[in-house]
DNA sequence: CGGCATCCAGGAGGATACTG
DNA sequence: CAGTATCCTCCTGGATGCCG
């Protein structure tokens, strides 16, 4: 296992959860709020779901939670530096993903 | 879920193997014999392993396999144009990951 | 509203053994 | 050497219910 595989290895376990990559993509706007915001993005994803992903990217360092103690709770996620760092890779995937909506092989001969 | 969420979907349908996104990047460097090469580069992957991850990207349509059919089977993988064009992406997981080899966070204060 | 604990199911990844 | 077939294990994602 070389160097190049270590850190394809890191990236991996960063954005690979079902979600993550599309969480950081939507947090790329700016702040987020738990419910309000996020949830009505990805609107497939569990509440549960989101919930833990939420966390393994914030011990993963890529995102920050504010808490604001108010009685109706509020929540707030955001792109760290190390989060942002991320941004144009998400976005090459976005932009791959595009150009194979259609074509999902191609079928030469 | 908009158009952004469906791209990134694909992108990650095809990365996101535990040991495919690795496997491509081994397959930049061009066409790669089965046990060979691409076992040794890989090392720690399982010979069963290895052959499914091989099989879903070529039913992706990312690689393609050519097999000479001698006494001691020689098999070769290399990368279609569908997979050439993801190479850019995995440079870029491999630039982040080095990045971030060393600093797993970024404990401020 | 947001989070946690718990439980559960499915599937990806892996081990083993046999063919050509 | 490469592939197939089978079986198994674990881990992730998901569902439910209860707290602050």
């Amino acid at each position: 296992m070389d160097k190049d595989l270590e850190s394809m290895k890191i990236t991996l376990d960063v954005v690979c959860g079902k979600w993550k990559a599309m969480i950081l993509l939507k947090l790329n706007n700016g702040t987020l709020r738990f419910g309000g915001e996020i949830k009505k993005s990805i609107p497939l994803i569990n509440h549960q779901t989101l919930i833990k992903q939420l966390r393994e990217l914030e011990e993963d360092g890529l995102i920050t939670k504010k808490s604001y103690p108010v009685v109706p709770p509020w929540v707030e996620y955001s792109l760290t530096d190390y989060g942002k760092e991320i941004q144009p890779l998400l976005n090459q995937m976005v932009e791959w993903g595009e150009m194979h909506l259609d074509k999902d092989k191609t079928p030469p001969s």
